[in-house]
DNA sequence: GCGGGTTTTGCAGGTTTTTGCACATTATGT
DNA sequence: ACATAATGTGCAAAAACCTGCAAAACCCGC
């Protein structure tokens, strides 16, 4: 096999499975590892692709295997924030919890929304409270410092009390079987006192957290109303959710 | 699994759940808790994370900036907060009302300190939390946009459950024939309540009030313990609260 | 076809990286 | 304060890497 025709080929494996490994690449071709390892280092030279040790990644290996939290995820977190405000009318009592996805819905409320805010997440409130027309109510308890969220029996209990019309959860991990699951438990209690005290709950997440587990159980599908994702509502993906009566948005 | 390509998904884990654990990575890529460990120091180096014990967090989530404007007559504030920060010892559970010199104080904080503070003031929350050692008991209730405190019966019932060691009181008017004063009446229902479940009260004011009167009056001078300012303490203007049975520092 | 020069390749060696393990040490939570 | 979990350090084995070298293959003008 020529050497022109071996980078080739190194390429275009490089691009079908964006990553190649010396060794794999040594037997397939039968050369030794010591051509492969200067093959490599050439196309990395010329751009080709990225040489790592033990192999190599292809360019965008870091956009589409794992895209960009930046770009991508921040953008999607805006459109589901968008979608999610719709949601809110005036005069209306809205619960929620914290995460990034629900302060960035915080950022994304209308200036002339005038609405009650109950929430127990610092960075949540400390958005509110800018808001010229939305009222704020703190619900009180031990702060976490992970979550930056009240916790706790009292928190719990608070919620309790409240019959709000609206709940915006950001959820960890929706699943056709398991459904809604997250990874602590303190918190899971708070989401699911959220969820019991509501008329209406709208969960907030992105696509990539679609069909994927947490340890703990947060609630069935049916306890909940509303799904919202950057994905439009036609999505594939998002299918086998409508079908379970979830409105998705 | 190449070492990049472990690295990317670990940065991908972070940015997505806003943490993750060393043995749950471990176990999930299958190699050994030290080359997470590992791994998880390099990306923290490359700034890509926060390495914490028994894991990582995004940086992302992690730093929530809040908007500090210019406080009056700050440097003042400053010389009140370092006096302040000297009574609060090791295990102390601290009850704290807001304002500027309030904050001040939280900023004063010494980084080993450990102790509890409880505060409706969302500013000095914010201050608390991010401080490491500090744990904080958030006081809920309605949210008034003025003083950016929680003010309301919950909140007052909630502080008379309490028992904390000190009380810091940021006030707006002391005088020795009236006592304190302050100008608003649902915000001195809180101090009220604060004051009374207390075991020793701290008030700090800048020199600029002693001497002053406000509409509403919040408690007499034998209800306080110390009284903290910019002043020495020798200072004339302070003499008369001395020899009131005040502690001037 | 042939000799000189160049490129390519594989190999030997020594070096560096990576990884897992054992151990002492340091956090953390109850 | 104590038990458990996480950490740092040193070490050793395996894998990957680099360097230099020489054989083989290739190119090219004659």
């Amino acid at each position: 096999m020529l050497k022109r025709e071996r980078q080739a080929y190194i390429v275009h494996q490089v691009n079908l499975h964006n990553k190649v490994l010396s060794n794999t690449l040594s037997s397939e071709i039968e050369v030794s590892e010591d051509t492969i390892r200067r093959d490599l280092q050439e196309l990395d030279e010329k751009g080709k692709l990225i040489k790592v040790h033990g192999g190599a990644l292809s360019h965008a290996f870091n956009d589409i295997t794992y895209p960009s939290k930046k770009i991508y995820s921040q953008d999607s977190k805006k459109i589901i924030a968008e979608k999610a405000v719709r949601l809110i009318k005036d005069g209306m009592f809205v619960l929620t919890g914290g995460g990034t996805t629900i302060i960035e819905m915080a950022r994304s409320l209308p200036v002339n929304l005038s609405a009650t805010f109950i929430s127990g997440s610092i960075p949540a409130i400390v958005e509110y409270m800018h808001h010229p027309l939305i009222e704020v109510i703190v619900i009180g308890d031990k702060l976490s410092k992970n979550s930056k969220i009240t916790l706790g029996a009292d928190a719990t209990a608070r919620i309790k009390t409240l019959k709000p019309d609206l709940c915006f959860l950001g959820i960890n991990a929706i699943d056709i079987q398991h459904g809604i699951t997250d990874s602590d438990w303190d918190v899971v209690q708070i989401k699911q006192s959220m969820i019991e005290a509501s008329q209406k709950v709208v969960c907030l997440t992105i696509s990539e957290k679609i069909n994927t587990m947490q340890p703990v159980k947060v609630c069935d599908l049916n306890n909940i109303d509303i799904l919202i994702t950057e994905l439009p509502k036609e999505h594939a993906l998002l299918q086998p959710y409508a079908a379970a009566g979830i409105t998705v948005i």
